[in-house]
DNA sequence: TATAACGTTATA
DNA sequence: TATAACGTTATA
């Protein structure tokens, strides 16, 4: 009921109306002969509110229903039985528009920006909603016209109107995050809000919580030509370290403390020992402050290895922090002190956890300290109070309305969330285009260019005869997924239809061929020598370039620049980081130990068509349970290590071919039957899941079955048993730290014909002896030596 | 008038 | 608390 009205309705019935409006019929409009209305001011808080309606041109209203989920199949159009009438999972708008009749409570008429060629002046004649009384105003019929209302930058057309805003209302915000009509928040797959701790203050949400501009800054916020506000490409960072040995987990004896470990620092619900429940699911706050954190700890020092955010802007916003602070010195309230502890608690934690790390070693990655520890360790960097800052956030809109903007760390998280629907409508436009225009070839050479940059648009629209293809594809990662020119089947027809409620009008062109320049004249470059030179710089410096200029902000969320994108340890994913995800389309992803929920990744797969690998170790099964049900058609290198829960019942599940009749799925096969890197370190699985394995991953090469204590002889057995596909397809396996496993298995590895890796490092029950014995035995045909003990390599 | 689906209530 | 149901609104 995050949208109720209760108080407020109750209120008002009693009014007039009482008992006599159906149970859910909404109030009508208090909208008397037009142009006679007054304001609200004599009126309860809250009037009726308008029905929102889709958009009709983001990238999910372009969407054709999917036909498979929950909603659709109530359809009667699929056989259902039409009572939910629901729109398509797939088709929930991104942006809600405001109804085409409606009008300004105070003129009566519709909202006129279309009138006007200049951005700037546009804002005043829109019709803008308040969230909070409901009111549909142009901002220039109120009569108090740089009162400062407070514009939310995720909902079209919707504000704190003047009035509200400085009454300092919130009742209604507080419920509803989004505003109203925002469908997108509760209902989309990927949406944080219902993993929300009810009974918060939203304005604590960081990350969703509406955020606030000045009408002084409406202009540029939604209409500005350069974004400099690029913060969500906080995505971006240092391309993944890669782990040792292909990813896998270095071996160390001593690591039965592994589980341990996660519960310490991974398990949300771990019971604080002093009595809280601590650390409920981190907040945005947290990851934004640990980010600030760390960029203050690392000022002008540049790790080349250090995992580190990338986002715009990252000085001038410290520095806005520390003025914040300084103003502010008397901020930290009781509940303040209280969020400190916390954060000390947390830290402490994670550096037990940490030093564990240091003498295990499994966990070793180059990139990154403990981000929690680093982001604790500020006073001001624990996670956000339960409330009791509204103050502050008054002081901050208030602030706002008089000089430019000083972010604190709490707002800048404000801030993303507003970049949030901006990047999304960008991303669903970028998509989009990218579904129609080559990125390969310049323009003009569209028709004559081999290889198609493809949308996931494009890619779900093609379907089924994107399956045919995967198997041509033989596991070398390609930097774009081979596609037949027949992707242009993925077009689709735009909204041609201009709305007239739209804000940000899309850029529906493709990325510019070359850089305008201030005389209207163009840079000699063309974009793709751009694009040569943008292949050197990090993600880091490509965050920076982003906020150059709008041309240099499309060029770099190139998904070529984006192939592989590292979150892991991230401690919070936020849909910003989703959509930024989905903006890059990367083949590579890795969300290893961090808190993804099912539902997220299940929204970012679907939508990530082109992914090969795919690397969730540390996650939750919940979460990368998402995977039975989701299509990831290209998957190659699946790594779910230390995944908790995980075991034979969910491998099963992760691996039987799906039950539906879904077309192109008729054929029985698992959806990770191309998966040629399996990755299953730490996990409680026995033979059963190896026969599954066997039976449904024909191509798989690279197999780590490191510390899974139930793995034996006869594990090995099954995987090189006379008949099976993976005895011929393996050629790395990685056994350390099985107990189980003997000499014996040594000779069932002489059976396989294109082994090249055995690790059995601290496998207590091999032998060095045996080990050399295999050794001598298999030099007939194969040289193998032993880089360390226990670990065999071929030479080649 | 028909279709889609929003935003609420009812129910499990 | 999550899901189902449905009156009603928005649109073509």
């Amino acid at each position: 009921m995050a949208l109720s009205l209760s108080a407020d309705d109750d209120e008002y019935d009693s009014e007039a109306e009482q008992q006599q409006r159906p149970a859910n019929r909404p109030k009508p409009p208090k909208v008397g002969v037009a142009g006679t209305v007054k304001l609200a001011a004599s009126r309860g808080p809250a009037g009726a509110r308008r029905r929102r309606t889709r958009c009709r041109r983001c990238e999910a209203c372009l969407r054709t229903e999917c036909g498979e989920c929950h909603f659709c199949k109530d359809m009667k159009k699929f056989g259902g039985p039409g009572r939910m009438k629901q729109s398509c999972i797939m088709r929930q708008c991104i942006a809600p528009v405001l109804p085409h009749t409606a009008v300004c409570l105070v003129c009566g008429e519709a909202g006129k920006e279309d009138t006007l060629d200049e951005e700037e002046d546009k804002f005043n004649v829109m019709l803008m909603e308040c969230s909070i009384c409901n009111e549909i105003v142009h901002p220039a019929c109120l009569e108090v016209k740089d009162a400062g209302g407070v514009v939310n930058d995720e909902l079209p057309n919707c504000w704190e109107c003047p009035k509200c805003s400085h009454a300092g209302k919130t009742g209604k915000a507080c419920k509803q995050k989004r505003g109203p009509g925002f469908k997108y928040a509760s209902n989309l797959p990927g949406s944080l809000l219902k993993e929300q701790r009810p009974g918060r203050d939203p304005r604590e949400e960081g990350d969703l919580a509406t955020p606030a501009v000045t009408v002084a800054t409406v202009a540029r916020r939604q209409l500005e030509e350069t974004p400099r506000h690029r913060l969500e490409e906080q995505v971006a960072k240092k391309r993944p370290a890669v782990p040792p040995a292909d990813g896998q987990a270095w071996p160390r004896p001593e690591d039965d403390a592994l589980q341990k470990k996660r519960k310490l620092t991974d398990d949300d619900d771990t019971p604080d020992p002093n009595g809280g429940n601590k650390r409920k699911s981190p907040k945005p706050d947290q990851l934004l402050t640990s980010i600030i954190k760390r960029e203050q700890d690392e000022e002008g020092g540049s790790r080349e290895l250090g995992y580190q955010w990338n986002y715009g802007e990252e000085e001038e916003e410290e520095e806005e922090e520390r003025e914040q602070e300084a103003q502010e010195g008397t901020r930290h309230t009781e509940k303040a002190e209280e969020e400190e502890q916390e954060a000390r608690q947390g830290a402490r934690h994670t550096e037990e956890a940490q030093e564990e790390e240091e003498r295990g070693g499994v966990f070793r990655t180059p990139s990154c300290e403990s981000d929690l520890s680093r982001c604790n360790s500020s006073p001001r960097a624990g996670p956000s109070g339960e409330g009791g800052l509204e103050l502050q956030d008054k002081a901050r809109v208030r602030a706002r309305a008089r000089r430019p903007v000083r972010l604190p760390c709490r707002e800048l998280s404000r801030e993303l969330s507003k970049e949030l629907n901006q990047e999304i409508q960008k991303t669903e436009d970028c998509l989009a285009n990218e579904s129609r225009q080559p990125v390969k070839a310049e323009p003009d050479s569209e028709t004559d260019e081999p290889k198609r940059v493809v949308s996931m648009a494009a890619m779900e629209m093609a379907g089924d005869w994107l399956r045919p293809c995967e198997r041509e594809t033989n596991g070398a990662p390609l930097r774009e997924p081979p596609m037949q020119p027949t992707a242009g089947a993925g077009r689709r027809p735009l909204g041609v239809q201009m709305e007239r409620h739209v804000i940000r009008p899309p850029p529906i062109s493709p990325p510019p061929d070359r850089l305008p320049l201030a005389d209207g004249h163009a840079h000699i470059l063309r974009r793709e020598l751009w694009m040569a030179i943008f292949s050197h710089l990090s993600h880091q410096q490509l965050c920076v370039c982003m906020r150059i200029c709008k041309t240099w902000n499309r060029w770099c969320c190139d998904k070529r620049l984006w192939t592989q994108i590292d979150l892991k340890r991230s401690k919070s994913i936020t849909p910003l980081m989703l959509s930024g995800i989905i903006r890059r389309q990367p083949i590579s992803l890795d969300l290893s130990w961090t808190n993804i929920s099912k539902k997220q990744l299940s929204w970012l797969i679907n939508r990530l068509p082109g992914l090969r690998v795919l690397l969730l170790s540390g996650c939750s099964w919940v979460a990368v349970s998402a995977l039975c049900t989701s299509s990831c058609p290209l998957l190659r290198t699946l790594d779910v290590q230390w995944v908790e829960g995980l075991k034979d019942t969910q491998m099963r599940d992760l691996l039987s071919p799906p039950t539906d009749n879904r077309p192109g799925q008729l054929d029985g096969r698992s959806k990770l039957r191309n998966v040629t890197d399996l990755r299953l370190a730490g996990l409680d699985i026995t033979d059963a899941s190896l026969r599954l394995i066997m039976r449904h991953m024909p191509l798989l090469a690279r197999l780590d079955l490191s510390y899974c204590n139930h793995i034996t002889d006869q594990s090995v057995n099954i995987l090189t048993a006379v008949g099976s596909t993976t005895r011929d397809s393996l050629t790395q396996i990685n056994l350390s730290v099985c107990n189980r496993v003997t000499d014996q298995s040594l000779s069932f590895f002489k059976r396989c014909g294109s082994i090249c890796h055995i690790d059995l490092r601290f496998c207590k029950q091999v032998t060095p002896e045996g080990c050399q014995r295999f050794a001598a035995e298999m030099s007939v045909s194969v040289q193998f030596s032993l880089l360390e003990d226990k670990l065999l390599q071929k030479l080649s």
